[in-house]
DNA sequence: AGCACGCCGACT
DNA sequence: GTCGGCGTGCTC
């Protein structure tokens, strides 16, 4: 009986997305499953696409003529129901396709690539063949970069029934493969081989001992390299004991293993404190009664969380079960990985952007394969094809990096949530500053609150010295280091103990002005100024990448005093040098840190003592733990304070709390320097004092009063068009559509026009709806979407974030 | 997305 | 007259 395939087919839009019926041919009724990539043929003429198999069933229910498949990509499922029902959840949470959703999940070399070919079927002229195919009877049709002549030639052709059009879907992944041997003979019988071979035949003795030798081995099949390097072979040699039927060659698949040349020492557990004994036995009677339930664990800098999550993955190891933690992007060093490895070892996957597409793929596969149990990897790792989870853990769960900023624009804690659902089992948010949304649950039980209120060497917290910049301008004027920063800095160079100076990320761009009219070279796309990169000697655009030279005279009045103001990293690492001209300087930002493993290679530097000061952006604040490091400055603590975002105290409060933890960590004691134009604010003067209780309290009362979350949730609509016109029209509509859905507790802003206005030459307008039960909303946004369709065609772009991260 | 169909302007 | 512009509809 002929079964159908329900599909979901890979063509991201509004329209088609939807399962689509296929018949299963006969030959194909016992390969295909659910789960696996096919290739369907799709719309008018012999178009192929990718799918996804949902679902099969035994009766068509589609009234029309259905198609049938034309291949199976994949010899097994490549997603598993799980993945399939989470795929599905997440395309109905964040308003996306569901094949963007499946593809997601998997590794991107798995995506399909298309390509057109034209084929010669009737013969044609010499000459002219030679001319469009160049002598072969077919030729791949890319119509964006082929000439057009050619192209308009070749479609006549096609016309004319002498050449047809073909479509072929490919698949990037590739496994990479190495060739082994194996012995095929027993002992005895290469003993008497020994015996028959001619006593010079020298290569010929080695390899038949060696192959004797590996009879005794319970694993016998060596890579050529190997046995070619190890006794002195030729591969000829080889292939000639192939032939005589001494040993069989055999392709194995190698996995590409980024960690192939750190060697790694096992450790073991370490004692555990009172509180981080309550922490792990709570969690381990979680994994062990299969309980879904999340536990915040809260502790500060230095109390030992890691090692709650570690002994917490090994309660689940040893139940059989397997665990995943995610780690923000940029704590996710060599050190970070090395801990989990040294626990866990070959058990270990890890995945974060760093690696190549091939790199990936063969992490994604060791874990498909159950060879891996643990995986370690940041936001997009929730995918990991793991099975029969027993702890997922979440570190620096407050951190807006787990939030995707592209569509499916989901948070990697939602899904977390989902899976512990689905696996029953607990989940860690780890934090030693919770988000608000976190905090509040489990001040209402939601959650279970597990805390770690001391650091484990019972060192008390760094002692923050404020330094307020309105004052220390009117004494040392344009400088970045205030006299407290600069005397601090002194006393460690002439102690020989290490400095590490962060400078805020927002407002650290140097940008070009003319001295004589105040004209600031702006980026032609973009209502952005374009800033000076040193290390290119351009100025560039950071929205849009745009690029061009550094002007020598001001474009505007002709004047040649045209100069670089703002404090990028480079600017403040010059002032150092001028400053300190004895100190060693290390620097690490975008520009010092965009080469592979050349962040490692600063932090290893910089542990190694081979330098006195460390200045970076933010991305030193995370996971960096040197020993000798007793100061820390922050050269603008409220760069982010002045943004219009609900959440920027929230952020400072963060960061500043964690680059405070960065001080001191072993016997020394450690020492904040915090510049700041505002020292009175909250999150100012409860950072200085560790005090994150306060500072909650404080801000919850301030997110109540003024509705946001977590109070309320959010939802951000934004509509782009090439003119402004076009995209605030579109935004007012929405408002007018969606105001009669909502009830009269709901608040809309806007539309207001974003805060950079024109990106890449389009125009941005938004709408952000807080609210707190909209039974109606997501559906009446679901229709919003389908009835932009016409537009979309003409060029609108509208967006739909659920709980933006990013209100700017 | 990509392709066909269909209806209007300026050319071999 | 026809080639080709892009607006519209459809894809199991």
């Amino acid at each position: 009986m002929t079964q159908f395939a329900k599909i979901i087919v890979d063509v991201p839009t509004m329209q088609t997305d939807q399962p689509y019926t296929y018949s299963i041919p006969e030959l194909l009724t016992h390969q295909i499953e659910i789960g696996m990539r096919v290739v369907v043929p799709f719309g008018n003429g012999k178009r192929l696409v990718q799918g996804f198999v949902i679902e099969i069933i035994d009766n068509n229910q589609f009234d029309g003529d259905v198609k049938a498949i034309q291949s199976v990509v994949d010899l097994k499922p490549v997603v598993n129901t799980e993945l399939l029902d989470l795929s599905a959840w997440i395309a109905n949470e964040t308003f996306s396709f569901r094949i963007t959703a499946l593809q997601m999940v998997l590794p991107s070399v798995m995506r399909a690539t298309y390509k057109k070919r034209i084929q010669l079927i009737d013969e044609i002229d010499e000459s002219l063949q030679d001319k469009l195919f160049q002598g072969n009877d077919s030729i791949e049709f890319d119509s964006e970069h082929m000439d057009a002549e050619l192209m308009k030639e070749l479609l006549q052709l096609t016309k004319a029934g002498k050449a047809e059009l073909i479509y072929e879907v490919g698949n990037k992944a590739k496994f990479k493969m190495q060739l082994s041997i194996q012995p095929e003979l027993g002992f005895e019988a290469y003993e008497d081989i020994k015996n028959g071979l001619r006593k010079n035949a020298k290569q010929q003795h080695l390899l038949v001992n060696y192959l004797q030798s590996l009879t005794e081995n319970e694993n016998n099949l060596i890579p050529q390299k190997q046995v070619v390097k190890e006794i002195g072979i030729t591969t000829a040699t080889i292939t000639s004991g192939e032939k005589n039927g001494w040993l069989k060659k055999i392709e194995t698949e190698v996995y590409r293993d980024p960690y192939k040349d750190t060697v790694i020492e096992s450790t073991g557990m370490q004692k555990l404190t009172p509180d981080q004994d309550i922490a792990v036995t709570a969690v381990d009677e979680a994994i062990k009664n299969e309980i879904n339930k999340t536990f915040l664990l809260q502790g500060v800098t230095g109390s030992g969380k890691t090692e709650v999550y570690l002994q917490t993955i090994a309660k689940a190891l040893e139940l059989g079960k397997t665990a995943l933690m995610l780690v923000p992007e940029i704590a996710l060093t060599p050190q970070m990985v090395k801990r989990v490895k040294s626990r866990f070892g070959d058990l270990v996957a890890v995945l974060h952007s760093g690696l190549s597409d091939g790199e990936r793929y063969d992490e994604w596969r060791r874990i498909e394969r159950k060879e891996a149990q643990v995986v370690v990897g940041a936001r997009s790792a929730v995918f990991a094809p793991l099975d029969n989870i027993g702890i997922i853990i979440v570190d620096e769960e407050h951190e807006s990096s787990y939030k995707q900023e592209e569509t499916p624009r989901y948070h990697a804690r939602d899904i977390v949530l989902w899976r512990s659902q689905r696996h029953h089992c607990p989940v860690i948010l780890g934090s030693a500053t919770p988000s608000l949304e976190s905090r509040a649950r489990a001040q209402k039980g939601v959650y279970e609150w597990l805390q770690l209120p001391q650091r484990i060497n019972g060192q008390p917290m760094p002692e923050v010295t404020l330094v307020d910049m309105r004052e220390e301008m009117k004494n040392t004027g344009e400088s970045n280091f205030s006299e407290p920063l600069r005397n601090e800095i002194t006393k460690r160079l002439e102690k020989k103990e290490q400095t590490v100076l962060m400078l805020n990320r927002r407002g650290f761009s140097s940008f070009v002005m003319c001295r004589d009219c105040g004209f600031v070279l702006p980026c032609p796309n973009c209502d952005t100024s374009l800033t000076l990169h040193m290390d290119t000697h351009t100025m560039k655009c950071h929205y849009c990448g745009h690029e061009e030279g550094i002007p020598k005279i001001c474009p505007n009045c002709h004047s040649r005093k045209i100069r670089y103001y703002g404090t990028g990293t480079q600017k403040v690492e010059e002032e150092l040098k001028t400053l300190y001209p004895e100190a060693r300087i290390l620097r690490m930002d975008v520009d010092t840190t965009r080469k592979k493993g050349a962040h490692e290679k600063i932090l290893a530097k910089f542990g190694a003592k081979e330098a006195d000061i460390l200045l970076g952006t933010q991305m030193i604040a995370k996971g960096l733990d040197f020993p000798d490091v007793t100061l820390v400055g922050v050269l603008n603590a409220d760069t982010a304070l002045s943004l219009p975002d609900f959440r920027s105290s929230e952020r400072t409060f963060q960061l500043l709390t964690q680059v405070s933890g960065r001080a001191g960590r072993a016997d020394k004691e450690g020492q904040v320097v915090v510049q700041t134009f505002n020292p009175d604010h909250y999150a100012i003067q409860y950072a200085k004092h560790h005090d994150y209780e306060s500072f909650y309290r404080k801000e919850m009362a301030i997110r109540h009063m003024e509705n946001y979350p977590p109070y309320y949730y959010t939802i951000q609509l934004t509509a782009s068009y090439t003119d402004e016109a076009g995209a605030a029209k579109k935004m007012l509509e929405a408002v007018q559509f969606l105001k009669p859905a909502l009830s009269d507790k709901a608040i809309i802003l806007g539309p207001t026009p974003k805060s950079i206005m024109r990106v890449n030459n389009r125009f941005y307008y938004q709408v952000v709806i807080k609210y707190k039960s909209e039974e109606q909303l997501k559906e009446r946004l679901r229709e919003l979407m389908t009835k932009s369709q016409a537009e979309v065609r003409k060029g609108l772009r509208l967006t739909i974030d659920s709980e933006p991260v990013n209100f700017i």
